[in-house]
DNA sequence: TTGACTACCGAACATTTGTACGGTATACGA
DNA sequence: TCGTATACCGTACAAATGTTCGGTAGTCAA
């Protein structure tokens, strides 16, 4: 979709907003690229068209992102549904930001329903921060559906397939064979918890 | 520290760079406020005085709030110390942002040592959000210092002075006595929980 | 070959914008 | 009472900046 002019140019102001906390100015980028301002002129059109930049006429250093390709923002998931796009703009809530080495890129949050986890201190209400991946190692807590079920459990390879165990004794472990596995598939793993209490 | 006109167009910034990706010109501060580009220097010079902004000389849009100080901005706070202002810029060692009904203003994250929250599903290394206040209601969990320490414990207000119980049968209740209530010292209450887990 | 898109040059232009200067008025502590 | 800080007015200037125009050149698909 785009040049590699293109995306360099959009990495750079990218990295300049994030470094100075407002975006350059067109001869700015000029000077970066060793290019005349008219030249940048270009570029910038080109990703306001395909819809990567915002800006507003004859006004200084009002280039910006659109709010849903905003770098390091992790984006707040509503449901996590069978097939669709994780993804979706109208799936996502909202975004927040995390020093970079404690999320991977890519991950996300979702909202966890039951108190299921409760033993691994996960309560119901809770976010669970998401590292997307489609396979699991014993005993990590990982995110799947089963089904159009969404649920966060604790993950176990066994000789005839696969079991899901809650950390509640209330809830007894979902056994699923290897004859049914089309029915079960992993979200991602959850490698955090955000709580936040109401009053 | 900040008067009120100099906290209102502070706001005003942060709300504009917020919602727009960009801070705004001198004359639409002046328009906001119904006042003329000079007048919103004379401010912006106290501010920038002051260290609540920073900017580049002739040249536009280049307001921006230093790090530290970054709205919806949660900073990541090392070590609560007595008598120390509580978000000294080298205290700070990172910043979070999350949805604005999440964390009240002035609030900010710090590093849990211990397990004995265990039983409130506080674990060791987790960071709790703190909203910052000095007294607390009966059963609220704050953040306390006992003479050079901080502790996360429930709050209990009773006879004889407060007690602050641990959620964990390996702990004691700590028991403060009116005389000696000079030791103690409620840095807020804690309104989150945010838990990354490391590979 | 023609048309569309990319990538760039140079110069000129128009707007936005930050800034300076000198002035008025009020409040507050030394 | 004097100095300092705040808060504001109006005007004017100059720098920074976005923008336009006409031009060259290469690629790629119809």
């Amino acid at each position: 979709m785009l040049t590699d002019r293109q995306q360099a140019i959009l990495n750079f102001i990218n990295k300049y907003v994030d470094d100075n906390g407002f975006p350059p100015s067109v001869r700015e980028i000029g000077r970066q690229f060793g290019v005349y301002p008219a030249t940048v002129q270009d570029h910038i059109s080109a990703l306001e068209r395909k819809g990567y930049l915002q800006k507003k006429r004859f006004q200084s250093r009002t280039l910006s992102i659109p709010a849903s390709w905003r770098k390091g923002g992790i984006p707040i998931v509503g449901r996590v549904a069978a097939g669709l796009p994780l993804l979706a703009q109208e799936n996502v809530q909202d975004v927040i930001h995390l020093p970079k080495d404690w999320a991977p890129p890519g991950a996300f949050l979702l909202k966890v329903r039951g108190n299921s986890m409760e033993g691994a201190h996960i309560l119901d209400g809770d976010y669970v921060l998401v590292h997307p991946q489609q396979s699991a190692s014993n005993g990590e807590i990982v995110v799947a559906l089963i089904g159009e079920e969404a649920t966060v459990k604790r993950f176990y390879r066994t000789d005839r397939g696969v079991t899901l165990k809650a950390e509640n004794p209330k809830f007894d472990p979902i056994e699923i064979e290897r004859s049914e596995a089309a029915t079960l598939s992993i979200i991602g793993r959850v490698v955090g918890v955000l709580r936040v209490m109401k009053k």
